[in-house]
RNA sequence: GGAGAGGUGACCGAGAGGCCGAUGGUGCUCGCCUGGAAAGCGGGUGUAGUGAAAGCUACCGGGGGUUCGAAUCCCCCCCUCUCCGCCA
């Protein structure tokens, strides 16, 4: 959410930045509103006022007798303070939601573009494999070595689930073993496990809620949502608090399961682990000063690229330009794994700075030292990273001619071993 | 799922229709005292909205209601704890 004294008073600026944004979005009734609501306010503040004045000196007064004209009049007053709230509360709403669907503004350095094509790319690192045959796709790969069943997970739950086996699920393991041990052991975040379910409050502050129900699994009884990413339960340990300066940066990680509708992508990504009802992902949230922010991006950046880079996958960084930035971020940059089996490079990673705009909805806060108000933190994340994309990178960049898969050097202690995959 | 007890400021804990944004204590902080510290003494110490400011308004788990007036009474919901049931 933006702050709604910026947006009032940088309403042309504020607008112009957001047009840079893919989407339409009709600021057109905000100002109106605004100030339906100010008077509003002030109209029945002052009614109040008048009531609590007035009531205390009936409360005063021994004799009620004396003051029944009083009485009767803060009678009417409240009946009327009644009606003005309830204005207020309607234009309150409508504000609310006006606010709630308005993207964050994008970072002064995000290259403006329309889409994806203006992307920026920034950097690339690792040379591609020279294959001496044609590489096959990871799910030709997996469904031949038995370590991926698209077919059976079809007969389990449906379309876009996975099920692995033997090597292959020890190899999900592995890797989300070794990438929580690299962030806890040589990044120096904390490790957590949150709940994967999650009520409306928290998909608010994250951003997820109002604007992007349809891309949730809710559960029908209790209005619980299965979260999409872990940035969600992560970046909500901290609503509604107010921390301490000293203890900033906050850095978590977090391994969870996602589940994602993923409406509106049908007849995309069909094959394959790339687009998956459920898949499983290590996060990176962290919680920062306004100040440190953009600094604390790029280190949680380089946290995310050292995870392709010691297991020795080519990959490339884009820094996402502002008509591809998601809704609550304002600078993104993605890295972008290299498939030889499909001779592209595929989104492995997604580090954001949301600056204030999370914090400001989940009302997270801290407080300077010796300062009275408290400021709202800049919250960040990034995928650290998607394992089931890290799994299908490996299995398409280590593939042999014969169809075995060597494993990448740091991954054999966490796989027993195990030198290759084959049959 | 059943029965009971609770949810008050950073924390503990009072308050049971008006004198309560809330006694007291702990913590924190500033000052005095001290060679320094402890103890002691004195002051300060929630958040938000609105306003140029003084101020005003709101908030005692959340939402409704009764009343001139609600932390306090009534209704619904959520959460925590104890016991029983069930279960990993």
């Amino acid at each position: 959410m933006l702050d709604i004294k910026y947006l009032r008073d940088n309403f042309a600026a504020a607008q112009k930045a957001l047009a840079t944004r893919s989407g339409e979005l009709d600021l057109s009734g905000f100002q109106a509103l605004d100030q339906q609501r100010r008077e509003l306010l002030s109209e029945t503040e002052t009614l109040k006022a008048e009531k609590n004045k007035v009531s205390a000196l009936i409360g005063q007064t021994k004799d009620k007798s004396q003051v029944q004209g009083e009485i009767a009049r803060m009678k009417e007053v409240s009946a009327q303070i009644k009606e003005l709230d309830e204005r207020l509360r309607s234009v309150e709403e409508q504000l609310s939601e006006l606010l709630m669907g308005i993207p964050n503004i994008p970072h002064e350095q995000s290259p403006v573009g329309a889409s994806e094509e203006e992307n920026v790319e920034i950097r690339s690192w690792g040379d591609r494999p020279n294959f001496a045959f044609a590489p096959q796709a990871h799910w030709d790969i997996g469904e031949k070595l038995g370590i991926l069943d698209f077919e059976r997970a079809g007969k389990i739950s449906g379309a876009r689930f996975a099920l692995y086996t033997g090597a292959g699920a020890r190899l999900e393991r592995a890797l989300i073993n070794f990438m929580l041990d690299l962030h806890t052991e040589q990044h120096g975040y904390l490790e957590t496990l949150p709940p994967f379910l999650v009520n409306r409050a928290s998909m608010t502050g994250t951003g997820q809620l109002p604007k992007f129900e349809s891309d949730l699994f809710h559960t029908e009884e209790v209005d619980l949502f299965l979260i999409p990413t872990a940035e969600v339960p992560v970046t909500n340990i901290h609503r509604d608090e107010i921390l301490n300066e000293k203890q900033l940066p906050l850095c978590y990680t977090a391994y969870t399961p996602c589940f994602r509708k993923e409406a509106g992508s049908h007849g995309r990504d069909t094959r394959g682990l790339i687009r998956q009802h459920q898949f499983n992902k290590v996060e990176l949230v962290k919680f920062t000063r306004p100040e440190d922010s953009d600094a604390e991006l790029e280190t949680l950046l380089q946290n995310a690229e050292k995870v392709l880079q010691l297991l020795e996958l080519p990959y490339r960084v884009v820094d996402l330009c502002t008509g591809d930035i998601g809704f609550s971020a304002a600078r993104t940059f993605d890295i972008e794994v290299w498939l030889p089996g499909q001779e592209c490079y595929r989104e492995i990673s997604s580090c954001s700075n949301f600056r204030d705009f999370q914090a400001r909805r989940a009302a997270i806060r801290f407080r300077r030292e010796g300062a009275k108000k408290p400021e709202l933190v800049h919250t960040l994340n990034g995928s650290g990273l998607a394992v089931g994309r890290t799994l299908l990178a490996i299995l398409e960049n280590y593939q042999q001619a014969d169809g075995s898969v060597l494993i990448p050097e740091v991954l054999k202690p966490y796989m027993g071993g195990l030198e290759k995959i084959d049959n």
